[in-house]
DNA sequence: CGTTCCCTTGACACCGATCAACTCTGGTGG
DNA sequence: CCACCAGAGTTGATCGGTGTCAAGGGAACG
């Protein structure tokens, strides 16, 4: 349980969160020390489910989860999907219960924070909360391109749409190698993430494999050419911004 | 430009954020005393635009407005319906640039505020300052109740659902009469916030008028029976977090 | 009195859903 | 070692919900 400020038990976190202006290492340190209660979730179990009152903040270290809700039909809408660094609910406690579930996708590693201990933290270092601030308004700008994506983007753009997102996200915290990467989802939850069906992605990723725009087997996915399947998802980065704070 | 704390001007705003939890007169008026720079909006004007480096937080005092994005092929979707006493965006002048536009769909009352004055607010009157995070909170529960209502929700279904979601909402502020309400959008502004086309809409429409579930013309809406209309939405308000805050 | 905006209607096309069957893989137990 | 099974991916046939296109109507407005 040690707790030194280049642990890599957390190293995901601190990377993500000074991605867009450097921490001093005093604060970096702090999100260390933050990730002492860490709690392995295994595959398909719920990290937090609807209904519960939510008594940690959690974050995601290692694997991949998923928040989702569940309509009367059974069909189920997947409304994020969160990446090693990510946040799953850093203000929720406010609410009193959850209003839909968080499931891990993988065996997942993940820290159980008291909300107080959060923040206190983002009071006593500005530069901190600063940097938590952006990230939740960044993943605000995920849901609404999540959005737009359901709303107005023909099958085979919005998986290439969210094929890029994931790039660009999972770049950030260096879990990208030459537009290679882990891609730990079924068909079926791309489906559930496109509001589509699993065959309809099935066909679809043919169709993008048959392009020459992606690689996918095995849970690996390469994007052959970046800025190919960016011009086919219609994709612009600029909701994700990455690049440097405003000076304010 | 009267500021006193009953100051019409703003009672939807105010109305709003004591909603959940009663707030002392004291932060009343202290919200009465934000909106003193306020402007009207014609309809169709952006409030601020996609590339806009925000300065100030804007406030809907009255009329609507729409939170939206236009991709390259010309299509329109809009990721939020913003209301009397709503927030357009309570933090984003973290942010460099915005990433979507705001317009205004009626003639609108908005004010601009300060970021720093808010800022100061939430920190000097606790009360205040979770307030206005609850809100926060529920507007994203609401951006991802669209998403589940774009991806796996049928057309008729999916504008019911707006519909209860617009009353429910409206409610809180006062401006539902016995189901009834204004309701100032187009049939293309509601398809374009519900992902379809505006042909599509118009017939579903007539689907639920001849339903008998819902009375439209001129702008005004009522909702013959509520209960109903929420049964064939699978419409479940709890995701707007109407009951009272949770005692810490 | 024309113009514009919005609503309405019909015919038709097509994207993606549905249903059903089959393959492949890895795991598990006999 | 083999038999079985569950989960994931694949494929084909068919259906249906929603989009597209085109035309016309009514109300508000200059």
């Amino acid at each position: 349980m040690s707790t030194s400020p280049q642990n890599t038990e957390c190293s995901r976190f601190v990377q993500k969160l000074s991605a867009a202006s450097v921490l001093p290492d005093a604060d970096q340190q702090a999100l260390a020390e933050l990730c002492t209660n860490v709690r392995v979730v295994r595959a398909k179990r719920d990290i937090i489910s609807e209904g519960d009152e939510p008594e940690h903040i959690h974050i995601v270290l290692d694997g991949w989860a998923a928040r989702y809700r569940v309509l009367q039909d059974g069909s189920r809408q997947i409304t994020a999907l969160l990446l090693p660094g990510d946040i799953c609910d850093l203000h929720v406690t406010i609410l009193a219960r959850m209003d839909h579930s968080i499931m891990a996708l993988t065996d997942t590693r993940i820290a159980f924070v008291a909300p107080q201990i959060m923040e206190n933290l983002s009071i006593d270092r500005p530069q901190l909360g600063r940097a938590l601030w952006r990230a939740t308004l960044i993943d605000e700008a995920v849901l609404r391109s999540w959005i737009v994506n359901l709303g107005r983007r023909p099958a085979e753009e919005r998986i290439a749409h969210l094929f890029c997102e994931l790039h660009a996200r999972l770049s950030l915290v260096g879990l990208v190698d030459n537009g290679h990467f882990s891609l730990p989802l079924t068909q079926e939850v791309i489906a559930d993430s496109t509001g589509l069906t699993g065959v309809h992605i099935n066909r679809m990723l043919q169709k993008l494999r048959n392009d020459g725009a992606i690689l996918l087997k095995d849970g690996q996915l390469t994007i052959l050419d970046v800025p190919k399947l960016a011009a086919l998802a219609n994709f612009d980065s600029q909701y994700l911004h990455r690049e440097q704070l405003r000076q304010t």
